[in-house]
DNA sequence: TTAATAGTGTCTGTCAGACACTATGTG
DNA sequence: CACATAGTGTCTGACAGACACTATTAA
């Protein structure tokens, strides 16, 4: 048994934030080949010794490679073929992140970049289809789910949050229609406390994503309030 | 790089059909150890030399070991960790294929068995959990989607189909709301002919798969008809 | 007061579920 | 004819979308 008849395996992060209202996924530069000093998506192989299983591996990842703890973090789509790398059969476990918006000023440095997805034209490998794959699976349970709540800060305003489900769905929601929704999802809670440092109007209640839910997801039967 | 820095990688499959109005596996016996002459699901190592990518050593091991050609077959979920097989750190690309009800008949042999998926009650390595994943992702599909299509024969009546749905879903559906969703959904059409061998009643219309749907699945917005 | 956003009350068209009714075959 | 299943017409309660209205802050 000869290392040839074993892929190689990897584990590949599509790691997404919203910036500006739009949204953004990190690319990290290269340091080998093939490859080496492009910008891809931040992965790597599986280290048998050290990853008890391919999440662990990804957040190893994440962590020593982008300085990130403990985002939400899914499988997405395993990618695996004789043609994605040059180097031989491999496979790439893709995995997706979502990351707070007030995170990402914290994770910056030169080997790591924030870039819109509708402006990333190509990547190396297959990684261009992980991405599309990544962001439409994350438009889609924006639909239906209560996903985008792991893109929020510690706590956040239901405006806020109607914002980022706006930008990621592109188009704009009914203010009740997505409260009712919300509500139903029973995802979020109020905080005691109200904002005000928006200017002049009236503060709004912040909410924080409730504790047992800051891994999980909620799924409605019905759309949000997608206006027509 | 020695063969230790490479995962296994194996290709494991959930065959599913409804034989007598309730969702069946198929079982095979393992010729190999660890776990030889156990029931498990088929499956096998990936053949660098041989498949192109994940989806063909999925076809490669329907064709070999079941003797099925070309089923409905999609990837469900990749199980990886370094405890799930005693061999060693391994990645097991999880795919489900669903197989028409009159194909079964001709699938079967002294290494190969049917069984209701209700009363499997363990498997070697993960493969209960994978199982698990592929029954819940079929049954979940069947709510909003023309999924169990695939399960029919080459022709059948809009009564088989719903049966087909309820068998699934586990409740009865409202005829008229059924019918309303499958028309939307755009996946059969109707075959010049009439059935007529099963009684004293009205002969049906017969329904094939559209040409162009029977690798795809339409999915609907909304619900089908499930009763109160 | 005005401006601006937060949050709620409520109308209406649409449609899923329900169910009755007609259609068409066999015996 | 009776009986069984196929297939359709149509009512109704629920609810998504729409939108107006009130609430509450700063300037």
């Amino acid at each position: 048994m000869n290392s040839r008849s074993h892929p190689i395996v990897t584990v590949d992060i599509v790691i997404l934030t919203l910036k500006n209202g739009s949204l953004h996924a990190a690319l990290a530069k290269r340091d080998k080949e093939p490859y080496a000093e492009c910008w891809a998506l931040p992965g790597g192989w599986v280290h048998p010794d050290e990853d008890q299983d391919d999440q662990a591996a990804a957040t190893r990842i994440l962590q020593s490679k982008v300085g990130l703890k403990s985002p939400y973090l899914e499988q997405l789509c395993t990618f695996a073929s004789r043609s994605r790398d040059a180097r031989g059969w491999s496979v790439s476990i893709a995995q997706y992140a979502l990351v707070p918006l007030d995170t990402v000023g914290q994770v910056n440095n030169a080997q790591l970049k924030w870039v819109a997805v509708d402006e990333i034209r190509s990547l190396p490998f297959d990684h261009m289809k992980i991405l599309q794959v990544a962001v439409d699976r994350v438009r889609s349970k924006t639909l239906y789910s209560s996903l985008p709540v792991h893109l929020m800060p510690a706590t956040f305003t239901l405006s806020d949050l109607q914002k980022v489900y706006e930008s990621l769905l592109q188009s704009s929601l009914d203010k009740r229609t997505f409260r009712r929704r919300i509500e139903e999802l029973d995802v979020v809670e109020p905080v005691a406390g109200l904002m005000s440092e928006g200017g002049a109007h009236r503060p709004a209640q912040l909410f924080r994503v409730r504790p047992a839910m800051s891994k999980k997801l909620s799924t409605a039967e019905s759309n949000l309030g997608v206006k027509a």
